[in-house]
DNA sequence: TCTGGGGTCCTTACTCTA
DNA sequence: TCTGTAGAGTAAGGACCC
C-alpha cells in the first residue's frame, strides 16, 4: 500500500481551497530558500516538479504553485492512523516509511482482490485520503504493481506477467536501481529490466559486485525472498542542517554541532539507547563531503562524552573552504540497561540490496 | 546555479590479533 | 623470531530509499 503524493494530498485535505491546483510540499515553503520538494501534488507534477528537485528549481518550472512547509508531525499523525487501520486488516505488516507498508495476507480468508478494496476503502474513510495497491506473491512485485497505477490504483502483478509487465520497464524503475546504476547499465547498453534479465549472474556479478550483481540477477527475474519485517531496531540516529549560506567561521560550526549533538542525545534518551561510535559529517561549499568518526570504549547517552568524541572527529577536519552543512551521527546503538529499547517502524526500505 | 533530512547497506582499506 | 594468513573491528565513502 502506497499513499498517493501523501504530504500534498495531507495539506490539500485541511486546506479544500488548494484542491486542483499545482502544490508543492518542501523545506520552510519557502521557494527562494535553500530546501527541496519532499511532494508534489499531480498537478504539480504535470509541470515537471517532482520529489529531490531544488525548492528553486521548482519555482522556476512552475511559478503558479503553491509552496507549502513540510509539516512532519501532521503527516506522522495520519500515517499512525493509516498504519492501525492496516494492521487491524492484517498484523503481518511491515511499515516503511511514513506513506508505504507491506501487508502479508496471504493467510486470509478472503480473496486478494477483496482485502485489497477493503484497505483502499477503510483509509478512504478514516483519512479522506487515497491510497495505490499492488498484490503480489512478493514485497519487490507489489510495489512494483502500486507504482503501475497511479493514483487511486489496484494492480494485480504474478510471476507470469513478469515478461510483459516488468521487463519492458526501464532499468531505473527497478527498486534500487537509482541514478548512478542507471548510468552505469545504460553505458553497458541495458535499458530495461528485461536487458538486466538476459544478462547471467556471473556478469553482473563482475560488473556491479557479488552482493548486487546477485540482487539484480533475481529482482530482474521477479525473483524476491526478503520477508516482512514487523519489528525493528534503529542502527543509527543522527541530525544534519545546511546552514542557509555557507559559513567560513569555526565557532559557527561548532555551535551547530553541539545542538545538533544536543538533538541527538535527546533523541537517544527518549527511544532509550546508548551509541558507542559517533560520526561527524561536513559539507563544503563545493559539496565535497567528509566525514570523520571515533568510536568509544563502551556504549553510553552521556551528551558530555558524545559531545566530546564529536569535537575530536570536528577537529580532525581542515576548514579551509566554506562549510555548507554539518552533521553528527550515532551508531552501534544498544538498548539501555539491557531494556528492549523502543522499537519502531522502519524508516525506509532495507532490503533494497 | 542548484543539489534536505533521516535512514540502511555495501565496498574497500587498514589495523590488530590469533 | 620471522613470515603468512584469516578474521574481527574500525573508518571512510558511496548508492539508494522515502
Amino acid at each position: 500500500m502506497d499513499m498517493d503524493a501523501f504530504f500534498a494530498s495531507v495539506e490539500i485535505l485541511r486546506r479544500p481551497e488548494l484542491k486542483g491546483k499545482p502544490v508543492v510540499i518542501g523545506g520552510t515553503g519557502d521557494p527562494n530558500r535553500r530546501g527541496v520538494v519532499s511532494t508534489a501534488s499531480y498537478e504539480a507534477r504535470k509541470f515537471g516538479v517532482h520529489s529531490a528537485m531544488p525548492l528553486r528549481t521548482a519555482l522556476k518550472l512552475c511559478p503558479a504553485c503553491v509552496f507549502l512547509p513540510v509539516d512532519y508531525n501532521e503527516y506522522s499523525r495520519i500515517s499512525m492512523k493509516i498504519k492501525k487501520i492496516l494492521f487491524e486488516i492484517s498484523p503481518l505488516m511491515e511499515d516503511v516509511g511514513i506513506d508505504e507498508a507491506y501487508l502479508d495476507i496471504s493467510a486470509l480468508p478472503e480473496p486478494p482482490e477483496e482485502t485489497a478494496r477493503l484497505i483502499k476503502e477503510r483509509v478512504f474513510r478514516g483519512t479522506g485520503l487515497t491510497c495505490s495497491v499492488g498484490i503480489a506473491p512478493n514485497k519487490l512485485l507489489a510495489k512494483m504493481a502500486s507504482d503501475l497505477q497511479k493514483p487511486d490504483g489496484l494492480t494485480f502483478i504474478g510471476f507470469e506477467d513478469v515478461e510483459k509487465l516488468i521487463w519492458p520497464m526501464g532499468v531505473r524503475k527497478l527498486h534500487g536501481v537509482g541514478p548512478k546504476t542507471e548510468i552505469y547499465l545504460k553505458e553497458a547498453g541495458l535499458n530495461t529490466i528485461g536487458d538486466i534479465a538476459a544478462k547471467s549472474l556471473e556478469w553482473l556479478q563482475e560488473q556491479l559486485g557479488k552482493s548486487y550483481g546477485q540482487y539484480l540477477f533475481e529482482a530482474s527475474r521477479g525473483i524476491h525472498e526478503s520477508p516482512i519485517i514487523t519489528e525493528w531496531n534503529p542502527k543509527s540516529i543522527s541530525r544534519e542542517e545546511t546552514f542557509e549560506l555557507d559559513v567560513a567561521d569555526w565557532q559557527q560550526v561548532a555551535r551547530s554541532l553541539a545542538s545538533l549533538m544536543r538533538d541527538v542525545a535527546g533523541s537517544m534518551r527518549e527511544s532509550g539507547y546508548e551509541a558507542k561510535t559517533v560520526t561527524v559529517k561536513i559539507r563544503f561549499e563545493d559539496f565535497d563531503t567528509l566525514t570523520r568518526a571515533r568510536t568509544l570504549p563502551a556504549e553510553t547517552d552521556e551528551l558530555d562524552i558524545l559531545r566530546k568524541a564529536a569535537f575530536e572527529c570536528l577537529g580532525r577536519i581542515e576548514l579551509k573552504k566554506r562549510v555548507r552543512l554539518v552533521g553528527v551521527r550515532v551508531m552501534g546503538l544498544k538498548p539501555k540497561n539491557g531494556a528492549e529499547g523502543k522499537q519502531m517502524p522502519s524508516p525506509c526500505s532495507k532490503d533494497a540490496r
